[in-house]
DNA sequence: TATGAATGAGGCTTCATTCAT
DNA sequence: TATGAATGAAGCCTCATTCAT
């Protein structure tokens, strides 16, 4: 039976402070023994519930990509003209990476630091998740409402890259809440598209 | 005087050779020992030259944050049309990033591994090139050639998000040259502020 | 539960073997591989009860601060003459001080290898000690016993020149016991402080 | 030639520089980078006139020792009575040390890293100066001018340790002078010594 | 006389992981 | 399910000294 002393179960807590302080100071800054510390267990309950200490980071990836994929498959089977379901994804990715932010600066940092067999599996989850995207984007074009003049694959790219980005300028504090800033970059992506 | 055993001055292959190891496997995976090994050095030459490992790190943000910053100058001041200016200034950086892909990878991803002090004053001269291209674009929307519907600020982490994600995808065997990758991506942004 | 591989628990067989080569050799020239080598333990194992090495020394003068302060409070709380009770006070000090002399080795040489905030707290310490110890001799002056020729600061500091001093020049091996010596110590600093 | 750019010549500026950073930081912690670069000279400069670090060490000692021997030798074979020259050979010394309160600190704290063979000599020097001060203080006891209840080598260890400790806690600025100070160890001496 | 780049050995500390309990 | 002492490898850095110039 799973203990809880604290909030959540064990491997909950554990994953949810290892979370925070990856995102803090970078997972090879943070300690397995600082995590357990934090977490208020011992060195043995983390590696009962997690092999290793990357598996940590794993799980943060798997979470991550879990979740975007989700949301871009909900969005993109939704009956609705695809220039819509275009700024809607695009509008909701940059929503939910920002509600998970500490996710994302993880995400974006920490990569290489997994095993290269690890690395391989989120590698191929990206482009599954790309290749999403960029159908959509294809759609739009072959329908004609969006512009071909730039491939399709470079748009999502273009994209994408200013979401990645959010992990270094954006503040919680800031004058512009989640969703503005959603609109105004889905926005900037559709005038591009603007044929 | 400076010996020379290989290419170059001792410092300068050691910077190389480290540029070339964090790209590779991160700056916390790549150890002194492997570097000065790699640049056939001791590591008392290194000491000798590097205050500390973070010092090689931060002379990467250097390089980078001075040709970026003396490119976008020149580019800013020429004689012509603000959206020309704000076409090759948004292509150019594209180009010398694709160039240095090894410096931007490390930039974008080791930032937090410089000392607090280090981290401070490489934040001060990125705003500074921020600050620059905010203007460029601010001059555009006065002018009414660009949309003011999305804040300068906004337009600017819009475009150098897309610049940062160029070592999360760009491969030099592509099928598109970096001039090619520069001018869709000038595109895109210009494409974007059509008002 | 603790290990015990030889005599003591690992913690105090560090300690012992510490203690034993600082005043041997000398902090500095004392390393901690030789340490835990020594005391047939690992790195890892030394770093497991204390910070730093820099702990074991601040340990070792924990103990002798300890064991002075006690014994001081013990003999000056008595129910005596108080020329009788500085004799003993001053008497016992030499005795302790020989029975732990490479304590006393280390305390008086090394203490500058102390972090500063660790030289802070001993100071304040060795003051408290100092201070109880003037007390007693100001008593005696006050009350006529003693001359008051000279300052009891003074008195005192003179005194523990010589007990500090028998780390230099005290041999187990020596002609006179540790209580002879320390008899005829105490018996000149009580003549010292004939009116 | 010997060059002057400061005060002195290169080795004089060398050992002074040396003997006032090992009192500050210690032996140890004293780097031969530091020594030359507060003196204003290179290291090839310093290990031109010193063949090691441990000859700036041992240079100080036999600085220290040549001149208290000096001193010693003088005032016993003045022609006054024991009692007088005990007196103010033992006033004396606490001057001298007072005024070059760096050696003190130095030889008080640092013998032990001498090389063996220089600690075998200046141990030798320290032994023939205690012994020309025993002689002193058994000339008086056999002259029934002090009392002999008290080994002479005893007498001299018992204030040698005071002219010792007072580099632990006589301060430059504190409120008695060096000869204040003199005049109350020589008289504690002298005092005890009174048959 | 002096330079200062380079050496090479060694120093302290950190840390993911294991394992007897 | 969990503990936490112990391991062992590796990490970054310091430094006295040498030597070609």
């Amino acid at each position: 039976m799973e203990r809880r002393t604290g909030n959540g179960t064990v491997p909950e807590r554990l994953l949810a402070t290892a979370t925070r302080m990856f995102a803090e100071r970078g997972y090879e800054r943070t300690s397995v023994q600082e995590i357990v510390e934090a977490a208020g267990v011992t060195k043995g309950a983390l590696y009962h519930y997690f092999g290793a200490k990357d598996d940590l980071l794993h799980e943060v990836y798997a979470r991550v990509l879990r979740l975007q994929q989700e949301r871009l498959d909900a969005v993109a089977g939704e009956d609705a003209p695809v220039a819509d379901r275009v700024r809607r994804a695009a509008a909701d990715v940059v929503v939910t990476t920002i509600e998970n932010l500490d996710d994302a600066i993880i995400f974006f940092r920490s990569m290489h630091q997994l095993s290269p067999e690890k690395q391989q599996q989120v590698r191929a989850e990206r482009r599954r998740y790309h290749e999403r995207f960029r159908a959509l984007v294809e759609e739009g074009q072959r329908a004609g409402v969006f512009s071909d003049a730039t491939p399709a694959d470079l748009v999502v790219d273009y994209h994408f890259g200013s979401v990645h980005h959010l992990s270094n300028w954006y503040r919680k504090d800031g004058r512009l809440t989640p969703q503005q800033v959603a609109d105004h970059l889905a926005d900037l992506l559709l005038r591009a598209l603007r044929p």
